[in-house]
DNA sequence: ATGAGCTAGCTTTTT
DNA sequence: GCTAGCTCAT
C-alpha cells in the first residue's frame, strides 16, 4: 500500500519525511538533497494514501517559480488527482487570495490593487512633501525599509515599538501612520500588507480563523529558513489546530536575513512545536565529492547552525580550481579562455554559470563575451515587470479596471505627453483631496468647471475620453485584454511615441511590449492578468539556445549547473564590506553561507578566482584574496600556480602575474573574433 | 517642458 | 567612473 511508485524513488530519510504525515516535522535538507522531491512526494502521498482532499493541503513557497515547479511535478505524479491544489502558492499569492475573500475585515474592497516598490516610493514622496519632511535628510528608500521592517514584525502604526537608539524612527512613525491610511483610502496593499492584514484578520475574527484552521489539515513549507516573523506567525496560526506542519529548509542556505528572514524560526522550530520530528536529508545527489568537501569545510566555520554532514555516492571528480588573476579584465579573459578551451566542447553552455556577489560584476564578463562572441544570458537585473514601458502599459490597464487607482492615473496621464504639467496635476490633487474623490473624478470635475488652462484642458479631456472609451471596450464590447492593450497603445499614441524615437533602447521597449502581449495570452481575463502581474517579477526566462548563465549568487539559489565559476573572491567584495560593517560577525556568517550556496550549485567542476587589482568605483584598488579562500581545504583544491616564485609559500601562495599578452590574444575566442572582423 | 548641469551614492532584492 | 535624480534655466 505504502510502496507506491513515488515512494520507490526515495532514500530512507526522504521516505521517512514523506510518510510521517502527522505532527510537526522539520526537514533539514542540505543542498542538493532532494527537498523538492520530498515535498512533492508528500503531497502525492497525502492525496493518494491518506485520502486528503487537495484543497485541505496548504503548500507555501517563496517564489512563483518554486510554486510552479511544485505544481507541475505533483501533476506529473498524480495526473488528474492533482486538480484542486488551490492552496499551493507563494506566501504572497495565498495571502492575497485569502485577503480578497475577507477584504472587508481589513477595511478594503475585494478588488484592491497590489502596489509595488515604485508606487510605494511615490506615495512616500508625496507624503513627505505634504508633511514638510526633507527627503534629503531621510530618503524614501530608508523610510520604506523601516516601514517594511515594522510590518515584518507584525506592527501596525499603533503597535510600533520605537527603537530609542534610532533617531529616525520617531520621525518615520508619523509617516507610516499617514501612509497606512492612504493605502486604505486608495484601496491598495503593499506586499507587506498582504501578510500583515491576513494575520490580523485571522487573529481578530474567530469565525474566519475557524474556517481555515479546520480546512488546512496539512501544511507544507518550503525554504523555511527564509521566513520572517510575521510569516511564521501566520503559519503558526493556521497550524494551531491540526499541528500537521512540515517545514523544509536549510539553515546553511539562509541568505536573506536582510529581507527580514530569521533563521531563528528554523532553529527554534522544535521549541515552538512539542514533539517535533527532525529529519535530516544528508545525501547529496548533485555534486562530486570534492566539491562537496570544499563546501562542507567552508560552512563548518560558521558557529550559528544546526550542523549536518553531506554525503554523496558520486566520484571524487576534479579538484576545485583556484585561480589568481592580475585584474578584473584578466579574470574575464582567463575564464572565457577556459570555457573556450576545455568546457565548450564537453558541456552545454546552458550548464555553465558564472556566479557573482554583486550584479555589476557581470559587466566585465559581458564585454569579454561580446568581444569573442560567446553567447550568454543574464538572469536577474531589472525585472521584466519593473521596466518603465511595461509599467506604463499596466498603468493604463489598471486605471481602466479601477477608476480609483490614483497611482496608475498619475503614472500615465501625461505619458505620452498631453501638456499636463505640474500645475495641472497640483490642481487635480487639491480638488481630489478637498472633495475626497479619485484623481480621475477630480479631473472630470475640473474640466466641467472650466478651471484649467486651455492647453491642459484639451490634453486632459482627450485622455479622459479615451479612458471612457476603453472602459466601454472592455465592459460593453467585451474586448479581450490583449486586444484592449493593443487598442490602448494605438489610440493613446504610446506606440507612436516609441516608434518615432528611433534608437536601440526604444526598439527594445517595443520588443518588451510585444513580449508582454504574448505573456497576456496565458490569462483568461484582465482581472486575473492584473493579479498575476502584481505578484510576479519576471516572465519566464528564455532558455532557448546555448548560453552561459550570468547571475548573482543570491539568484542562483535552487539552481544547479555542471560548471560553476565563482569570480571576484576578494576582501571587501566578498565578503562584502557593507555586510561586515552593518552586521559584523553575523554578516560574515551570512556571506559564508552565500559562498556555500555558490559552491554547491556545481555538479562537476567549480572554479574559484580572485584578482590582485580591480577597477572599482572609478579607482584602481589593490585587492587581497578573500578570507574564505584561506578557509578552503587544501586537499581538495588545485591552485593554479604558474609561477616558480616560491619564496612566500608560507604567507600564502603567489601566482604568476606575468601573463604574456600573446597568450590571451591567441585564445580561440580571439581567433574567432579576428575572423569575424574580416 | 525639455535639457544641461550638478550631486550623491554605489550589495544582495524570493514578493 | 557612472548614472539616476534633482534643480534651474530656456
Amino acid at each position: 500500500m505504502i510502496n507506491s511508485d513515488y515512494l520507490k524513488k526515495l532514500n530512507s530519510a526522504q521516505k521517512e519525511a514523506v510518510i510521517n504525515t502527522d505532527g510537526p516535522i522539520l526537514v533539514v535538507a542540505g543542498a542538493g538533497s532532494g527537498k523538492t522531491r520530498v515535498l512533492t512526494s508528500k503531497i502525492a502521498h497525502l492525496i493518494k494514501n491518506k485520502k486528503v482532499f487537495p484543497n485541505q493541503i496548504l503548500s507555501v513557497t517563496f517564489t512563483n517559480k518554486a510554486a510552479k515547479e511544485m505544481h507541475s511535478r505533483v501533476s506529473l505524479m498524480l495526473k488528474s488527482e492533482a486538480v484542486g491544489l488551490t492552496w499551493l502558492g507563494t506566501f504572497h499569492s495565498i495571502c492575497a487570495k485569502l485577503l480578497r475573500k475577507h477584504a472587508k475585515a481589513a477595511g478594503l474592497n475585494s478588488n484592491f490593487t497590489i502596489i509595488d516598490y515604485d508606487d510605494q516610493s511615490r506615495l512616500i514622496k508625496n507624503i513627505c512633501k505634504s508633511e514638510n519632511i526633507d527627503s534629503k535628510k531621510i530618503s524614501p528608500k530608508f523610510i520604506l525599509s523601516t516601514i517594511d521592517k515594522w510590518k515584518n514584525n507584525g506592527w501596525y502604526p499603533k503597535e510600533v515599538k520605537i527603537n530609542r537608539k534610532d533617531i529616525f524612527e520617531k520621525i518615520i512613525l508619523p509617516i507610516y501612520e499617514v501612509y497606512q491610511k492612504k493605502l486604505l483610502d486608495l484601496n491598495v496593499c503593499d506586499f507587506g500588507d498582504l501578510i500583515l492584514h491576513s494575520v490580523n484578520i485571522l487573529e481578530k475574527n474567530k469565525d474566519i480563523r475557524e474556517i481555515y484552521i479546520n480546512n488546512f489539515k496539512y501544511i507544507l513549507v518550503d525554504e523555511y529558513q527564509d521566513t520572517n516573523f510575521i510569516q511564521s506567525k501566520w503559519l503558526n496560526i493556521l497550524a494551531s489546530k491540526h499541528k500537521n506542519i512540515c517545514c523544509v529548509g536549510d539553515d546553511d542556505q539562509s541568505i536573506y536575513s536582510w529581507r527580514g528572514a530569521e533563521i531563528k524560526n528554523f532553529l527554534d522550530f522544535d521549541k515552538i512545536y512539542e514533539n517535533t520530528k527532525i529529519i535530516r536529508l544528508e545525501e547529496n545527489y548533485r555534486s562530486t565529492q570534492n566539491i562537496l568537501s570544499v563546501a562542507s569545510n567552508l560552512i563548518s566555520k560558521n558557529e550559528n547552525r544546526v550542523g549536518k554532514t553531506l554525503r554523496t555516492n558520486s566520484i571524487d571528480g576534479e579538484l576545485v580550481k583556484l585561480n589568481c588573476y592580475r585584474n578584473g579584465k584578466d579574470e574575464a579573459i582567463g575564464l572565457s579562455d577556459e570555457i573556450e578551451k576545455s568546457i565548450k566542447t564537453r558541456y552545454s553552455l546552458n550548464n555553465v554559470a558564472i556566479l557573482v556577489r554583486a550584479i555589476f560584476q557581470t559587466r566585465e564578463f559581458e564585454e569579454r563575451f561580446l568581444k569573442i562572441g560567446l553567447p550568454y544570458r543574464i538572469i536577474g537585473g531589472t525585472k521584466f515587470y519593473e521596466r518603465a514601458e511595461i509599467k506604463d502599459c499596466i498603468g493604463y490597464l489598471r486605471l481602466i479596471y479601477q477608476e480609483k487607482d490614483d497611482l496608475a492615473f498619475e503614472r500615465i496621464v501625461n505619458n505620452p505627453k498631453r501638456s499636463i504639467g505640474d500645475t495641472t496635476m497640483k490642481q487635480i490633487h487639491e480638488y481630489s483631496k478637498k472633495n475626497s474623490t479619485s484623481l480621475y473624478e477630480a479631473s472630470h470635475k475640473l474640466i466641467e468647471n472650466n478651471k484649467l488652462k486651455p492647453k491642459a484642458k484639451i490634453g486632459l479631456s482627450s485622455f479622459l475620453n479615451f479612458v471612457k472609451k476603453w472602459r466601454a471596450d472592455l465592459s460593453i464590447k467585451k474586448i479581450n485584454h490583449i486586444k484592449l492593450l493593443q487598442i490602448i497603445l494605438d489610440e493613446s499614441g504610446y506606440s507612436m511615441m516609441l516608434k518615432n524615437k528611433k534608437d536601440l533602447e526604444n526598439e527594445n521597449r517595443l520588443e518588451n511590449i510585444k513580449e508582454l502581449l504574448s505573456a497576456m495570452k496565458e490569462f483568461d481575463n484582465l482581472e486575473s492578468f492584473l493579479e498575476h502581474v502584481s505578484l510576479a517579477t519576471s516572465i519566464d526566462q528564455d532558455w532557448d539556445g546555448q548560453k552561459i548563465n550570468l547571475m548573482t549568487m543570491h539568484a542562483s539559489k535552487g539552481l544547479e549547473f555542471d560548471i560553476v565559476f565563482l569570480p571576484g573572491w576578494e576582501e571587501g567584495l566578498f565578503p562584502h564590506q557593507k555586510s561586515l560593517e552593518e552586521k559584523g560577525e553575523k554578516g560574515l556568517e551570512e556571506e559564508r553561507r552565500l559562498a556555500y550556496v555558490g559552491i554547491t550549485r556545481a555538479k562537476k567542476i567549480a572554479y574559484i578566482s580572485f584578482s590582485m587589482n580591480r577597477f572599482y568605483q572609478g579607482d584602481w584598488i589593490d585587492s587581497i584574496a578573500s578570507r574564505f579562500i584561506e578557509e578552503l581545504p587544501e586537499k581538495f583544491i588545485e591552485k593554479n600556480i604558474v609561477s616558480e616564485d616560491n619564496e612566500n609559500q608560507d604567507s600564502d601562495f603567489e601566482f604568476n602575474q606575468d601573463f604574456e599578452i600573446e597568450e590571451s590574444t591567441r585564445s580561440p575566442g580571439w581567433i574567432r573574433y579576428q575572423k569575424r572582423l574580416k
